[in-house]
DNA sequence: TCTGGGGTCCTAGGACCC
DNA sequence: TCTGGGGTCCTAGGACCC
């Protein structure tokens, strides 16, 4: 039987920001979404205020007020150079380890049963990246992903475990699944959670015991490889090789509203320019382009309109100019006057290997080399100083930018913000 | 007034073909 | 004029995740 251990790093926006701001340990902390939306991330003491993960900003405001909670701006930055680093030590610890998202990552132990307790093998990974790193971590551990899911949720939830917990015992695990809500479940939403409540199935317990095959004539098959999972049979794959992207988006919220095409197209611009430069660090080029817009859809004394167009390119591409006018030919597709828009995006899609795609049996244009020449250049000088060559279509003016208030420095990976010790 | 962004997977239904 | 069944491919939309 396989053995899976789940590393998830506690409050890991907030603890990333406190990593350089150890003063401020004791006080509720947040972390805010892009444009100081909503909470996204909260230390404990910001918990215990009641203030909920997705809160919006101005639901909360009163008890930011009233408790001086500290609030910080989303600096993706610096999280993700923190979360290389908590990877790095990972994988000097385990034989092999999945990484699922910025906070989390999965260690294959299978076979290691065999070196000592599970625990004692999971507190020294916890210890390890609090002392090399500094940000505190939580570890579950057991037979298949979903129950290493639950047994971290325990290790977080119940103190006296000391932030780890082995759960491949099952008497162990029917006990932690009795008195876990079925809407903690990893893989039950919202809206499954409700159904599933309404059929009488509301603990985590209540779905392991569930029928399969109801549940798959119910629901879906996903939730049927839950059950599945919950009784230690493992379904999700390991899967140490990220797969090639499929798609990839880039869109936000406006700082300000747009109403002006002029403005709409420096956003589409910029937001474009991300978007090919994420692509050619796949390697790939796109078939097909995507453009999107909307106004504010709770704000319905608004007038409202939302829509988006794709094109297929005759010819896949990751060159900035050519994904750049394509997406503003089809802005102007869709665009119309008198409406004040929130949001707007891009999304490529249809990828092509770009060492294959390049050959292509019906190519009509001959494969511009200078142009794959230009966009590496372009690439390696935007890496050494972000920012420092932009095409004039993104605009100066850019008064549509998100909004970020209290934005801490990225002290690991720019000079001039590295933290000075006096 | 103020409500994130970036992904994946699955399914139902339409278009089209034989 | 009547009008079946089965297959594939594509897309939109729903649900989930962090």
């Amino acid at each position: 039987m396989p053995i899976y251990a789940l590393c998830d790093m506690n409050s890991f926006y907030v603890s990333a920001e406190l990593l350089f701001r150890p003063d401020l340990v004791d006080k509720p902390c947040i972390v805010l979404s892009n444009n100081d939306g909503c909470a996204v991330a909260r230390n404990p003491s910001a918990k215990s205020l009641g203030i909920k993960m997705g809160a919006p900003r101005f639901e909360i405001e009163e008890v930011i007020q009233e408790h001086g909670v500290i609030t910080f701006s989303s600096n993706y930055t610096l999280y993700a150079d923190i979360s290389n680093r908590v990877m790095t030590t990972l994988e000097r610890l385990a034989p092999s380890v999945f990484i699922y998202s910025i906070d989390e990552a999965f260690l294959d132990l299978s076979g290691m049963e065999n070196l000592g307790p599970l625990e004692r093998y999971g507190r020294s990974v916890v210890d390890t990246v609090r002392r090399d790193v500094g940000i505190p971590c939580c570890i579950g551990i057991s037979n298949t992903k979903t129950l290493a899911k639950l047994a971290n949720q325990g290790a977080k939830k119940y103190p006296k475990t000391g932030g780890v917990v082995d759960l491949t015992d099952p008497q162990r695990q029917r006990r932690l699944m009795a008195i876990t809500d079925v809407g903690d479940v990893w893989g039950v939403g919202r809206r499954i959670g409700k159904r599933l409540k309404e059929l009488g199935v509301s603990s985590a317990l209540d779905l392991a015991d569930a029928n399969p095959a109801w549940i798959r004539k119910h629901f879906s098959v996903v939730l049927e490889r839950t059950v599945r999972e919950l009784n230690g049979i493992a379904c999700i794959p390991f899967d140490d090789t990220p797969p090639n992207k499929k798609q990839i988006v880039v869109s936000r919220s406006f700082g300000q509203r747009i109403t002006k095409l002029s403005d709409m197209r420096q956003a589409i611009s910029s937001y474009m320019t991300k978007a090919a430069e994420k692509l050619r660090n796949e390697g790939m080029n796109a078939g097909v382009v995507t453009v999107f817009f909307r106004t504010n859809v709770f704000n319905q004394n608004q007038p409202q309109y939302s829509n988006s167009v794709s094109r297929t390119l005759t010819q896949p591409s990751s060159d900035t100019r050519v994904l750049i006018s394509i997406a503003n030919e089809l802005l102007s597709s869709i665009w119309k006057n008198g409406y004040a828009f929130m949001k707007a995006g891009v999304m490529l899609s249809d990828f092509y290997d770009k060492s294959i795609s390049q050959q292509g049996l019906f190519d009509i244009e001959p494969v511009d080399g200078r142009s794959t020449k230009l966009m590496a250049t372009l690439d390696k000088i935007n890496r050494q100083k972000k920012g420092q060559l932009t095409f004039a279509r993104d605009g100066i003016s850019q008064n549509w930018q998100m909004k970020r208030e209290n934005l801490s420095p990225c002290y690991t990976t720019r000079w001039s913000d590295l933290p000075k010790v006096r």
